[in-house]
DNA sequence: GTTAGCATGTAAGGAGTTACATGATTTT
DNA sequence: AAAATCATGTAACTCCTTACATGCTAAC
């Protein structure tokens, strides 16, 4: 269960309201957006779209731009019901939210969530980070295992992204405290640790 | 299809080298040593360990330091054969050896390959990360979508976070040929695939 | 004219999680 | 005494990838 079902539902969700687009389109914006790691297969997207059509979240369109000679491509657009559960996917907090695979398409689609849920969501993200460090620092403590060099590193290695991570959300909760107007920077040098 | 099964076999068959362990402490000393992500369950451990088992790889022993009074554990340790096993997928240069799961367990085992190997496969997965960096890089070019403050950032910390893994990869590299060197040169040619 | 990319799908199968079951031992 | 953790499994189910199948179109 790599990614769980609701996320490519989301991830369809956020980009078909850019406008409509084909499968094929979805794919290469979805990888581009989270592709650091698995890339979505056909095999994934296709029977999707057939579910969410059948569930009535999207609904085929013509595609008006498509020149006569051209392939007549299946084009998809939201329904109404397609944007109540995007903003009811959005709009959860909790464990959902922000765990690994889930955090990152959510992220994507903050421009169109409330700063309260942006901050909860951070926040949780944040605290499921430290709780993992927390968790590591205690359990290795605990292991008296004849850790060798490469394992340690690997570790080390580990331990200095996952506290990367939490600086970079540190950075973008005071973003979004300090700024009530939507137009900042997020790349401040604001050396707020946690 | 998260991790290939080679990759719990490879782990098992790498942790058992440190003497005979149980299920139970296997699957600890595994969150741990790649605990960043997903754990393993035991729906998923036990039932390699049976194929293990069944393979000849690996085989029960009698717990020696067991208390009389504890409940009898089923401790593990490798047989020839999964002695054999662990040389053959260690030595494995190639994509699977440097794709994102299967990079970590084999680099926590460098300590029982050959330099030859490691430069390898410390190579082959920086050549990788550059290839995606590029990849997203001119796809971002011939895309013109248009991109939210949020998707923007994530793609940027994206980026950084590879580029600071190929920064990593680049000083192991360094290191292992021996340039003590705290700084590391742009220099690398080897990116033959296999 | 042939390769590469566009475009849409299906079927089989693998891998692994969740939930279920059970019970011992240690810690609070 | 209760709660946590140790300890070992199985079955059902979900999700996803791989491989297959097909055909168009742009570029070289």
């Amino acid at each position: 269960m790599a990614r769980r079902a609701e996320t490519i539902e989301l991830a369809v969700l956020g980009l078909l309201h850019e406008g409509p687009m084909h499968g094929y389109e979805l794919r290469k914006r979805l990888n581009l957006m989270l592709g650091w790691g698995r890339v979505l297969s056909y095999g994934s997207l296709y029977p999707a779209l057939k579910k969410m059509l059948r569930a009535d979240l999207i609904k085929e369109a013509v595609a008006t731009t498509t020149p006569v000679t051209r392939r007549p491509r299946i084009v998809y657009e939201v329904t109404a019901a397609g944007h109540s559960e995007f903003e009811r996917l959005m709009s959860e907090v909790g464990p959902t939210a922000w765990e690994d695979d889930n955090f990152d398409i959510r992220f994507a689609f903050f421009g169109r969530t409330d700063m309260e849920i942006r901050l909860r969501v951070l926040e949780g993200r944040r605290t499921r980070l430290q709780e993992r460090l927390a968790r590591v620092q205690s359990d290795l403590e605990r292991t008296q295992a004849e850790v060798n060099r490469y394992a340690e590193e690997l570790q080390r290695h580990g331990v200095e992204s996952v506290e990367r991570e939490v600086r970079w959300l540190s950075e973008l909760i005071s973003a979004e405290r300090g700024e009530t107007s939507p137009e900042h920077q997020a790349s401040t040098s604001t050396s707020t640790d946690q």
